[in-house]
DNA sequence: TAGCCGTGGCG
DNA sequence: TCGCCAAGGCT
């Protein structure tokens, strides 16, 4: 078969394996479902950054059932969409999401736009993003770099652990390189897949790669990373975590909540009041006329 | 560009 | 137990 993409030197081989994988162990997720179209698509992209798919499921089942077009969303407060966002964490998305139904509403006619370019101008779209909708919704061949994507290239091709912090030209370049000319988009999903399910950031389960044997990381023996440190962010004591709860709060009280109710769930005040600042500064919360707080309407 | 932005499960 | 990590984006 010379169905191969010519890839130059780098990646020879990989597309027949990891597509019959994929055919194989592909999840049924439902915006993989050929009824969840773009706007169904566009929005588990961006609940999916940073996010693992077991906690997304059921908040896409209920924003879908609950706004099922752009402008369902776009006809509600903002402030509905950060309450039925619940802890899928970033709240922040929540918000850009329904900016993106307002958007597409005002300037794209209702349709979420095929274009990389469009969509990489909506809020919270960024270059993945772009990529995977284009991709995803509408066929378009395009790279889809995402932290799946680079660590299966990171091993398979260059033979490192992890790939580097950002997302560099070379990278981006072999990526392009590795696009076939046909059925792009099930190759992008293919290799996100592969590396969800198989070549996992902790635990590799290379038994079951389909790539294995001409693996570029274990082909030198798994060489530990060695890159520069790779720090983790903390998180209690943090204002993020004061954020998280206060937000929590506005979140699940119907209405306005008065300021004691805040100040009740975190000790210290100077933190506590930079971050709820922050939260109004932000567009997640809104300070009332009599001193009361709540989500923006 | 490095730091910030939530949350919870798992090894 | 607790650090690491999960389909990033923005400034």
């Amino acid at each position: 078969m010379a169905t191969e993409h010519r890839p130059g030197t780098a990646g020879t081989g990989l597309h027949t394996p990891i597509l019959d994988w994929y055919a194989a162990n592909a999840r049924d997720l439902p915006w993989r479902a050929p009824d969840a179209g773009p706007w169904g698509i566009l929005v588990s992209e961006i609940m999916l950054q940073q996010t693992p798919v077991a906690r997304v499921l059921p908040v896409w089942r209920d924003w879908m059932a609950r706004w099922p077009t752009p402008a369902a969303l776009a006809a509600e407060p903002p402030g509905e969409a950060v309450r039925h966002w619940g802890r899928l964490g970033y709240p922040r998305r929540a918000l850009n999401l329904h900016a993106c139904a307002r958007a597409i509403t005002a300037e794209h006619g209702g349709r979420v736009p095929a274009g990389h370019d469009e969509l990489r101008a909506l809020p919270g779209v960024g270059e993945y993003t772009a990529a995977a909708v284009a991709s995803f919704a509408f066929g378009a061949r395009h790279a889809v770099l995402d932290t799946n994507v680079r660590r299966v290239l990171a091993r398979a091709v260059r033979g490192e652990e992890f790939p580097p912090k950002a997302t560099t030209a070379i990278e981006r370049r072999l990526a392009e390189s590795l696009i076939p000319p046909v059925d792009a988009p099930r190759w992008a999903v293919a290799v996100m897949e592969l590396g969800a399910l198989v070549c996992t950031a902790r635990t590799p389960r290379c038994a079951g790669c389909p790539i294995a044997a001409g693996c570029a990381w274990r082909l030198a023996g798994q060489p530990a990373y060695d890159g520069p440190e790779r720090r983790g962010q903390a998180y209690a004591g943090t204002d993020r975590q004061c954020r998280g709860r206060l937000l929590a709060v506005l979140r699940d009280a119907p209405g306005a909540v008065p300021k004691a109710a805040l100040d009740a769930v975190w000790a210290d005040a100077t933190q506590r009041e930079r971050a709820l600042d922050g939260l109004v500064a932000d567009g997640l919360a809104e300070a009332l006329a009599d001193g009361t707080y709540r989500l923006p309407g």
